[in-house]
DNA sequence: GTGAAAGCGCTAACAT
DNA sequence: ATGTTAGCGCTTTCAC
């Protein structure tokens, strides 16, 4: 155990190298030494260098290291809300990344409203310092012409159609609701209903054009999709009419949230999932596996999305020149007990 | 709009004031001038010095400016986890907060499992460029020895019993579960049910010992508490064993998900809810209304917890001193669909 | 209204 | 093995 640190008084600034140099009687230059570990310094010295570092409670300053090394080890996000799942459990895999690379994580979060937010988040975000820049958000928002990187800093792309000029990580959102759809379909379902997430979110156009292409394919009709807006609510909502309906058999809801409400309203209108009606999600959010009847729906690897997206990141950082293009971690389905053929009284 | 940025190869630095100064035939000490704002600026110079900066592509490098200042404009959040309903919310906040009074949030992920994790990471934090910390974390990790405050930086603690010495803020937990438990006794119930949360978790022990304080003060038997993990998965497990006996008729469980599962074990024995056994929970998190029965729960005010927690710590940084003592958020019921009174069949 | 000089804390380069 | 010098980009102080 070290001695504790030194006790300061509120108007004193904090220690600095030259303070530590001048307490162990050396130069500030072996101070540096010492505290990066070079291996040119005495033993001797090298104690009492650390013992004056304790003494004083020395730590070093990151900005005059900065400054120094045109470096700051230190990446920054962008997003519009942490509270979504997928947001939330991103930017976890995220950090933990960069953690483990040695860079810290500077949140920069951007009101949705303000216009040109995302371009104005990211300059903020360039007078920060950070050596690169994760933004997680939905399409829409990203406006190609804002954002034609008003930095010179490396940037990559979460959840969005941002396009070919940028380097983007995102789920295969296209092929996991392809499986969700088809797995209905070969259950035996003559057709699926779609409870799409809102309309302004990219991964919410991707799912629904996914689940109609799927139908399309398999020659079977496209029912006109309900649009909720990702809560339980709104699938609670479109889950009344749905089950108000006989001929619903099967129904895809583009989150998981939204399928929990659905659930709740088919309870409520005595249909029984999933005898009388199948019901898949998307996201396999934690608690899916505890929803009654629980959740099969598909599931998305946003650990390994925010671990790519630290990857390619730091590829950027290193080779300092664009690198486009768009990575897809593969979504899985995944079976429990809200699905099942269709009952055979037709 | 503004001129698109000047394109710079790999190997040039960025551009500093001084080349913009150069750029407007000016000194560096004017162009300081304009990017803060100054009123005594010739406005032809002042436009002139606009555009080099423009033309330039120039940002203003935070590294320089915190090391003159000595502020860094920036604090550092350490939390253990971002993966619980609760510590996201509370970062939402706490970001939401820092950003409205001009700092920037730097995230600390810490593994639980590293001895003496939160102080090294306040040490790590420390070492970053920040006025001031939050730490989310629960109690047991913040061994009160190992967090002496190793830094004279300013600290808030959420979510813990740190003790006086500290500043903390919290939601309410000793209330919050009070209510929860004497809602069901007012309903006529004559014992509530617990299912626990982890003992290692503070705010477990704390909602716990409210539950078994109220049933004493009621007179009321206290059946044992069954502990779970926080997951859904667990609180269906102990859910299993309680709908069994006939004799339970009203179930407390110590957060949301835990609930959830509960249903799900209630629903498959065939236990009715409300009418047969009577479940809240605590957190709401923004589903619980669309659980099947919309559940009933204590509501925590995390965005509250965040704000607050960014104004003590403000006041910390502002006044330099230490200023200990808890900061308690009420937490209040929200009544739904899965409680009621006992069916009288006795 | 503008500029020149000094220095924040650190480290790379160059002595010794 | 250790010390000295210089300079990163910015702002504060003091001249003019």
């Amino acid at each position: 155990m070290t001695n504790p640190p030194q006790r300061r008084t509120a108007t004193s600034r904090l220690p600095s190298m030259a303070d530590v140099a001048a307490l162990a009687k050396v130069s500030s230059q072996t101070v540096s030494r010492v505290v990066n570990g070079r291996t040119n310094v005495d033993d001797d010295t090298r104690e009492r260098v650390l013992a004056a570092m304790d003494e004083a409670g020395y730590r070093p300053n990151s900005a005059a290291r900065s400054l120094k090394s045109g470096q700051f080890r230190s990446i920054g996000v962008v997003l519009y809300t942490l509270s979504t799942f997928g947001n939330m459990r991103t930017l976890d895999a995220v950090t933990a990344s960069s953690t483990l690379a040695g860079y810290s994580v500077t949140l920069l979060p951007v009101a949705l409203d303000t216009e040109n937010g995302v371009a104005s988040a990211v300059t903020r975000l360039a007078e920060q310092a950070v050596d690169g820049i994760v933004i997680i958000m939905e399409a829409q928002v990203l406006d190609r012409a804002s954002i034609t990187l008003p930095t010179g800093v490396p940037v990559v792309i979460v959840d969005s159609d941002a396009g070919s000029q940028f380097t983007v990580v995102d789920t295969d959102q296209v092929d996991g609701a392809r499986q969700a759809t088809q797995h209905l379909l070969d259950l035996g379902h003559t057709t699926v209903w779609h409870v799409a997430g809102p309309d302004a979110a990219f991964s919410a156009r991707r799912r629904a054009a996914s689940w109609r292409a799927t139908l399309e394919e398999a020659g079977t009709p496209v029912p006109p999709p309900l649009v909720g807006d990702w809560s339980g609510k709104s699938g609670y909502q479109h889950g009344l009419t749905l089950a108000a309906r006989k001929d619903v058999t099967a129904i895809f809801a583009a989150n998981d949230q939204m399928a929990l409400g659905i659930l709740r309203a088919l309870h409520e209108s005595g249909r029984a999932v999933p005898q009388s009606v199948s019901v898949i999600g998307f996201d396999d959010m934690p608690d899916a596996d505890s929803f009654y009847p629980p959740l099969t729906t598909v599931h998305q690897d946003f650990g390994e999305v925010g671990r790519l997206c630290m990857v390619k990141l730091l590829e950027l950082i290193e080779s300092n020149r664009p690198h486009p293009g768009a990575t897809l971690v593969p979504a899985h389905l995944v079976l429990r007990s809200s699905t099942a053929s269709p009952s055979r009284r037709d």
